[in-house]
DNA sequence: CCGATACTTCGTCAACTAACGAAGTGTATC
DNA sequence: GATACACTTCGTTAGTTGACGAAGTATCGG
């Protein structure tokens, strides 16, 4: 029931949603995602940290990078199985077009581009 | 996106889980949720909402009591894939059984008994 | 080892949510 | 048609959540 509810808890937000669907195609930064998103990190880190928590997510530390991909082998059943419902259930969200649209901008970036968001651009 | 967030955020409760899983064993009047969950009626009242805007359940309509079942046919994809997850990985929960148990008991108490939560027992 | 970088954690605040009782709605029963 | 019943809706309140900036941690470059 617990491991059940921090998983509903994780998929009931809108931008935890746009960051799984970002995060389909592939494995982010969370530099990256903070360009797509346009939230401030402190914001998207507690998120990834919710995602993680719930076993839906997988973080990997190269350097001063935070690279997060969708869980797979590496977590529970359930998690897999909600990750499949939402994904196929929101590939097609025209909302979400936005989104993947901005990530390839962003994908093509530098480095340093990116951290501008920091250094208040 | 706005119909997965619905779905996601009605499933983001505990009361509303365990709601599910009661009706997972056939329909239910409100009373007889009132009498296993023991909460107010105007509570529950309010969480079956959430569920049948949800597209989760069903309701049914019989003089002065309303019935609720699961969704089958008559909602989304989306939403019977939700229902199908949550109950498989719901139905051995032992934080449920108690549930389960005191529905069993509900099931064999008169009308009579369980009108008994709104008259102050 | 000093500053810059890429985060994370903490504290605060506004917005949302679940709980309740009181009042309202619709349906049987007398 | 008055009363009782089975809810639903409304208004209030306490607790939760999401947003942010400020401060803290860990890593790299000079």
């Amino acid at each position: 029931m617990k491991q059940m509810l921090s998983l509903t808890k994780a998929l009931a937000d809108e931008t935890r949603l746009r960051t799984l669907m970002l995060l389909s195609s592939g494995e982010l930064c969370l530099c990256q995602l903070i360009d797509v998103l346009e939230l401030s990190p402190s914001t998207i880190s507690k998120h990834m940290s919710i995602l993680y928590d719930a076993g839906l997510i997988h973080r990997r530390k190269e350097g001063r990078w935070h690279y997060y991909r969708l869980a797979e082998q590496d977590t529970t059943p359930a998690a897999r199985e909600a990750l499949r419902w939402v994904i196929s259930h929101l590939e097609d969200d025209p909302a979400l077009h936005r989104d993947a649209k901005k990530l390839c901008c962003t994908r093509k970036k530098d480095p340093q581009e990116l951290t501008a968001c920091y250094s208040g651009k």
